[in-house]
DNA sequence: AATATTTTTTAGAGTACTCAAAATATTATT
DNA sequence: AATAATATTTTGAGTACTCTAAAAAATATT
């Protein structure tokens, strides 16, 4: 059912889609191999043959870019992963750090009504436990409307709603600090020599922050509450 | 985690366990091939690899017998299997007839951790949506105590506790007739020309079977409510 | 523009699995 | 016991994936 590629295929596909997603963008040979953990000589490998069965196109020593059909394979392939994802959290009850591994594996099973039913259970969501939006059936996201927590000026407020890094080690990091979903920070001085940060979290809490954990936040803006607006900030 | 084994590997050794379960039996090559839908080749290759890996005593021309190791493995793998049935009857609602196929890709996902949550989940469960027992942990299995619906005499009485055929055809007309899990049923006539019965179901709806379907129905015996006992019966 | 460095590709080989066809062992038939 | 039928194993080859090392192309340095 489902999906006629194999699971290595199928981790590849993942793979292009996740290093080119700014449009445009092509993924180099040593990206995928670093983010399949193999071979430049395997990457090359693979890439050749799936530009041969029609899911991408290769130009030797330029990169690999998805087209339509590759682009509606990863978006099946990532729909599963986040799907799993959620379910493990909300019904599982496991938590969002230790959810990745597990749908790693679980996005690979092919039952298309397994899928459905997991869907329904969980009311047709839109968004995963790391604010990642779903994709629908089709292959359609959501608009998320996100920013880059590093993105926002000093004296500027927003919800936190997604992470772009997934490792079990950054989540249990934010959620230690109470970085979680839905919580509202304002950045209150950020600090231009190493583009650090220190936040106000739900009105109470005082953080600071690193660049390196900020460009990871996704946030909901909601506007500047302060007159130092000026302050130009920093573009990441 | 949890399995050092490849899918195919898991594949094989769970049907040799289930084609030598009786004790003593040895499974032949031929009928390994058959349930794994493969060539007598391919068994030969894989029973002989699965011999050096230790988990089977294998004597050319007179088939392969798991040893203690490859049964505790085989166990985990049916463990796994059954839990995610019940798992996919209880939660996600489906029917027992549509679980198997699933449940055939789930039980190769190796996390301990989700395995554990599920078993948690469902309260440590006994037996799975199709009256299997789920071996624990130690890969011990319960007791059933089950017989086969042909060994009972006519006039005797039983509740429907398991079936040892698991296809969903099968499983579809059992549910379409009402001999479905936990049903009381009482032996009226038992024709030994074909070795068909007619049967009380729930005692009232009356019902004839063939024998083919008799020997795939498990039974928890309810004693004998007739004077008739002397009728004597089939073992099959 | 020539050289050095980095990246990518090619070449050759290895593992895990698959098969069909040929060779061999076992069992059934006479 | 010889022959026929059947089951099993071996052989040789193919697919999917992997790797290291060598060759080639692209990029950076001077």
């Amino acid at each position: 059912m489902a999906n006629e590629f194999t699971h290595t295929e199928q981790n590849y596909i993942k793979a292009i889609y996740h290093l080119s997603k700014k449009e445009g963008t092509t993924a180099y040979t040593q990206d995928v191999a670093a983010a399949l953990s193999t071979s430049s000589a395997s990457a090359t490998d693979m890439i050749k043959k799936l530009s041969e069965k029609g899911l991408l196109t290769y130009v030797p020593y330029r990169g690999a870019k998805l087209n339509k059909k590759g682009e509606k394979t990863a978006l099946t392939i990532i729909r599963r992963h986040r799907l799993w994802e959620l379910f493990l959290t909300e019904v599982l009850k496991f938590k969002w750090d230790e959810v990745h591994a597990m749908a790693e594996e679980l996005e690979h099973v092919s039952s298309d009504l397994l899928l459905q039913r997991i869907d329904k259970h969980l009311s047709h969501p839109k968004f995963d436990p790391h604010g990642d939006p779903i994709p629908d059936m089709n292959g359609k996201l959501s608009e998320t409307g996100f920013t880059v927590l590093s993105n926002l000026f000093s004296g500027q407020s927003g919800v936190i709603s997604g992470v772009n890094l997934h490792s079990a080690d950054f989540l249990k990091y934010l959620e230690l600090n109470g970085l979680i979903l839905n919580s509202a920070i304002k950045i209150i001085v950020f600090h231009p020599f190493d583009k650090s940060m220190d936040l106000l979290i739900n009105g109470k809490k005082n953080l600071h922050i690193s660049h390196q954990v900020a460009v990871n936040i996704l946030v909901k803006e909601k506007g500047t509450s302060e007159k130092s607006a000026k302050n130009k900030s920093n573009p990441s």
